[in-house]
DNA sequence: TGACATTCTTAGCCAATCCTAATAATGTTG
DNA sequence: CAACATTATTAGGATTGGCTAAGAATGTCA
């Protein structure tokens, strides 16, 4: 039953990966230091979080060295930080507070979201921000859609949506296919085909990268290779030659 | 620092504090072994709880006895109760999530919620029921609406919901004004106005009862009178003589 | 390079919150 | 009412996650 010898993280260390991360972005790699301070605790708990993050094998550690993060630690801090990117979305986007609080309040939930709420909330979120609709029918239908998992209502919705979005943006390749290539940094569109079926769509499907989902481009690279991307709340990073298959509608 | 000595409250104390509530409110007391089998630990763990939280004077306890909550415990309970409800409301009416999992969510995040941001989400869910928009535009709104805290442009918004609700609604009290003492349970209004002003009517405007507030009807008692509603998530109970003073509009 | 400052680790402590096991009180029933 | 069953308490222990204080390792600079 010791938990140092499991893979499971407690809210407190989850915490420790997401500070190393993000130090480890900033600067390369973490002195106990830096953790301590962004942490707002004492060095001698760092030192103790690092012991037990080094057996789980969640970060690299050695006494008196720098810390960076092992593969599972990044793997985890990147489920963490979409955790709390979504819900601080969430409260800034939708709730309209303010962005100090909302980030304080996202660290505060982050570690205790059941995946089904966190799940339907990122669909919430995004069916907010393209369907055109309100009231009590529009939140019965989006419940609707989310429980029937046929998307068939909200299909209409969506493309009435990308209509009404496309008579406001004048003149823009009305004409032929666009393909996530094609959209500016901040643009998001709606996935409408994945133009080929291998192993490279399979893995973006399971990131959420299907029919009907929103997508949103966050940086496009010099020559337009590679795309970063957000789907789902996961950050996506794709080249050229995949944007390319993936057909969208501006929205 | 010991926190034996202070008035305040562990997320695990707050969750002993909750089911007290419950078992009471089911059974008149509450025993040991009533409390360790709804928040499945060891009655001894409970016994320990119970001396902390009579130490700080939310319980009535004495050894061998049942447990009750002195009123300081019951303003606590209902502080968390609201939080849970309001959280699982969300979950539940907004989200679409089965009520079993959005049950065991609010628990989870019940006792973390920064208060401007459970405000917020109450105001959302108010808006949501009330307002006939949707899309980007309507969420705008909703922020602008919160932000300026001048009600204007959603007061249009609310009244054409209520013009829209009215249609649906045929032939009922169309013409002369009607109070919360006409509602039946189950039915929710839209502040007016309130027509007196005194101490009861500041009472209500603390907990939320204000031009423009949602207020839902739950029970009625046999002769009208009191008369238990909904506001921000709050339960209050009013007598039938201060309902007829709050104008409100069906929606 | 040696003295001093900073940083990190170790060791030991405390509080919260659970546990088990033993014991005490209370309830039930033939 | 005595024996047994149930329930509650106490005592003692583990785990988590913080702390302080002392000392070891590392860094800096005259």
């Amino acid at each position: 039953m010791d938990i140092t010898e499991s893979r499971q993280l407690t809210a407190s260390l989850e915490d420790y990966i997401e500070a190393i991360f993000w130090i480890v972005s900033a600067k390369g790699a973490a002195r106990a230091r830096d953790i301590a301070k962004r942490l707002g605790v004492k060095a001698s708990s760092v030192t103790g979080a690092l012991q037990v993050l080094a057996k789980k094998k969640y970060v690299n550690y050695a006494p008196y060295e720098v810390v960076t993060l092992t593969s599972e630690g990044l793997e985890e801090a990147k489920r963490i930080i979409r955790m709390h990117e979504v819900l601080r979305d969430f409260f800034v986007n939708v709730l309209g507070i303010k962005s100090k609080i909302a980030e304080e309040g996202a660290c505060k939930l982050e570690h205790n979201i059941p995946k089904p709420i966190f799940d339907r909330l990122i669909e919430f979120m995004e069916f907010i921000e393209t369907c055109p609709r309100a009231g009590k029918y529009w939140t019965d239908k989006f419940i609707k859609q989310c429980n029937l998992k046929k998307a068939r209502e909200c299909e209409k919705c969506i493309e009435q949506s990308i209509k009404s979005f496309k008579k406001e943006r004048t003149m823009t390749q009305t004409s032929r296919e666009i393909t996530l290539a094609d959209l500016m940094p901040k643009e998001k569109g709606v996935v409408l085909k994945m133009n080929r079926r291998n192993s490279v769509t399979k893995r973006l499907a399971d990131m959420g990268v299907v029919r009907g989902a929103l997508i949103e481009v966050e940086r496009v690279a010099p020559l337009g290779d590679p795309i970063d991307v957000k789907v789902k709340g996961y950050h996506l990073s794709l080249r050229k030659e995949e944007a390319v298959n993936i057909i969208i509608s501006r929205g």
